[in-house]
DNA sequence: CCGTATCCCGTAAGATACTG
DNA sequence: CAGTATCTTACGGGATACGG
């Protein structure tokens, strides 16, 4: 890995806004789901958002989108055959974080108890 | 990995910051590196950007600062124990975001080769 | 049901100047 | 040399309302 090429802007780039991991962990762990589903599945998600993030995952070929030319309408979401590449990716990121989580834990608890002598 | 304690989040925000891989990267290959050879090396960076950025690595022990009590100055920053953890998510992550580009530029040749028919 | 269109706000990031 | 301090700008993201 050279740092004249350094490529891990890229894959951050199609990672960072706020609701893409969980997007895709939805979609890795589901398989296919509705807008609406997804929607159910985050509260708190608007609608706009929603609909940007997917947007800029179908433009990265992560996801696929499929429009039933039907009313009510019906759009299902799914990854793509390219964008299960990513699940390794996502996967080492989950355990480092998972095991980040931990380490700044157990570094919080070690100050309090200096403190506490 | 469950949804329900998705941790890619955790990693991102470590990563994400303009200048927090390609600050990681040289500090992987170059070992221990002052402020100002870092600044060299990035030379679209502010003064401002780099102590943020810095400051933010080194709060999450990512990196190790050491302040020689001199004059001039000398601050040199190095990858911690700890933070060589990272590596393997980076080099995973630069891998995935090389064969992407290469991917996307693939796509965008097609399309191209495809409309002059 | 699956979106757009507007308006608004907070924060990341840049430019520039100053300091121990 | 290695930083602050201050001001300004760009943009991601949220709230809300409307549309096919």
């Amino acid at each position: 890995m050279k740092t004249e090429l350094c490529k891990v802007d890229e894959a951050l780039s199609i990672l960072v806004g706020k609701w893409k991991p969980i997007i895709l962990l939805h979609l890795f762990s589901e398989g296919t789901l509705r807008f609406s589903e997804l929607k159910r599945l985050m509260p708190n998600i608007t609608q706009k958002m929603l609909t940007k993030q997917l947007r800029e995952l179908e433009e990265e070929d992560i996801i696929d989108r499929v429009v039933y030319p039907q009313v009510p309408p019906k759009v299902e979401y799914s990854i793509s055959e390219y964008g299960k590449s990513l699940e390794t990716v996502l996967n080492i990121m989950h355990e480092w974080g998972s095991a980040h989580t931990k380490h700044m834990h157990e570094k919080k608890n070690k100050k309090i108890l200096e403190q506490s002598h």
